[in-house]
RNA sequence: GGGGGGAUACCAGAGCGGUCAAAUGGGACGGACUGUAAAUCCGUUGCUUCGGCUACGAAGGUUCGAAUCCUUCUCCCCCCA
């Protein structure tokens, strides 16, 4: 199946530029997508636009990941309704490290003509002189055609302005396009529904300075059924780097996807076959509550982002926080083995010699650990039924918990809620 | 340069001298139901040693008492030139 009848089918296509297709169907060709260094992680929002790449790579062309060690510096005002603050060369070189080693882990950089390879446009950038990039980019594309874009049209009207600098952005970014289709033969730039009008302003700069052509193609921007925001949980970020979310928290981000969305989620973020995916979507539907799809889109993914081990851990994690084993089930174990069921899950350390004296619930979990956020959030939690200790729920914010409690003498299992687990350490 | 309007909790937005820790909606969180779903219903949404304390753009002032009135400042929007 060519490269975009399989983004077609798994719905992840939003636009195509004529004729990107025919060419593709040619035979070998180089595209590129290009990911900011926003921060020093991918996440599972950028996971798609990887997708999009090892789809690309599978189909027999050569892909490119572009790191923004430029464009980083600058800043893309698509889908921002202000300026935004600059990050210094500092973090940005941290970013741009932890970008890179992480999409080291998708892409296949030793397969013949046609491996993977990375570039950063800091790289061609370095050299540029203000100068020299006005006079070879800039004189190409008109203001008028830079106002036009939809990024940099809502700045205009909106209060908050636009300084030069994000104006320009599109022009770097269409810079890059033109120096991979010049030195590398890339013809081709990707990117998410928000990325067209960068892109086509790269084709259109390589078409005006060179009298060449260049294709683009973008993906669906991905929402959840509800219209949120996809990629955030209990109001973080999802992140891809294991000590920013843990693969426990990983793998139970996606086992919690509706029924809705899982079956979008599955055909982008899956390489399974169609058939194979639409066999194991009437299975779901005769037996929903067995999850079917939303246990094998964990798995395939947790897998693919943190390994094999870290995914039986998470399962066993998951089996035993939500299964229906008891917590004395606990006490069977060596205190390594629990440490390992709660990795991932936040945990805290208290003083053995207090708990010993006995401690009242509101200090234990709002003053010496920061389950809660304050004393009187932990009360109505607990008044409402939504805490609970060793799986028994607490019964009133006046109770206390001594070392009879605490399991081998020195866990006390938390809950905030049924999804939200703590693990406090005595010692 | 002239004139007018505004700034309230995560967001939107009421309140315009005491009954205001501040209506309402959204969001978020929790509970029930269930399948660790969806939908629905219910509850919570400033801190507290439960005596109070800190809060309505900032700083002062009037008053027994201010989110509400006055002064100055900062920022935003609109109209005229």
């Amino acid at each position: 199946m060519s490269f975009v009848e399989e983004l077609r089918w798994r719905g992840m296509l939003h636009d195509i530029m004529p004729g990107t297709e025919e060419l593709l169907n040619k035979g070998m060709a180089s595209g590129y997508i290009g990911f900011d260094p926003t921060a020093d992680s991918l996440h599972v929002g950028s996971l798609a636009t990887i997708m999009t790449l090892i789809h690309f790579q599978r189909a027999g062309h050569k892909p490119y990941a572009l790191v923004g060690g430029a464009t980083g510096m600058v800043g893309d005002p698509s889908g921002k309704s202000a300026e935004r603050s600059l990050l210094s060369e500092d973090a940005l070189a941290v970013n741009l490290k932890g970008i890179q080693s992480q999409l080291e882990r998708f892409l296949d950089f030793n397969s013949g003509e046609n491996s993977a390879e990375i570039v950063n446009n800091y790289d061609w950038f370095k050299e540029f002189s203000f100068l020299h990039f006005i006079r070879d980019v800039g004189k190409h594309l008109t203001v008028n055609y830079m106002m036009a874009k939809d990024s940099v049209k809502s700045r205009l009207s909106g209060d908050s302005g636009m300084s030069f600098t994000e104006f320009s952005y599109q022009l770097i970014q269409g810079y890059d396009f033109y120096y991979l289709w010049k030195n590398k033969n890339c013809v081709i730039q990707m990117g998410g529904s928000d990325q067209w009008g960068n892109i086509v302003t790269g084709t259109e700069l390589i078409r005006r300075k060179d009298a060449g052509e260049a294709y683009a193609l973008t993906t669906q921007l991905i929402k959840k059924a509800d219209g949120a925001k996809f990629g955030k949980s209990e109001g973080g970020n999802i992140w891809l780097d294991e000590t920013k979310t843990s693969p426990y928290k990983f793998y139970q981000f996606w086992l919690n996807a509706t029924d809705e969305d899982v079956k979008k989620f599955i055909r982008i973020f899956t390489l399974l076959d169609r058939e194979t995916i639409e066999a194991m979507e009437a299975e779901h539907d005769a037996a929903p509550h067995q999850r079917a799809l939303q246990k094998t889109l964990a798995k395939d993914i947790t897998i693919r982002v943190h390994g094999e081990a870290a995914y039986e851990k998470a399962i066993q994690s998951s089996d035993f926080l939500f299964g229906n084993t008891g917590i004395e089930f606990l006490s069977e174990l060596t205190n390594e083995e629990v440490l390992g069921i709660f990795e991932g899950v936040p945990n805290y350390t208290v003083q053995l010699a207090d708990m010993q004296q006995g401690v009242n619930v509101l200090d234990l979990l709002a003053a010496q650990t920061a389950v809660f956020a304050s004393k009187g959030e932990a009360k109505k939690m607990i008044q409402g039924g939504g805490a609970a200790v060793n799986k028994t729920k607490i019964t009133s914010p006046e109770a206390t918990y001594t070392a009879e409690d605490l399991i081998n003498n020195k866990f006390l299992v938390v809950q905030k809620g049924k999804k939200n687990y703590f693990l406090i350490i005595a010692e």
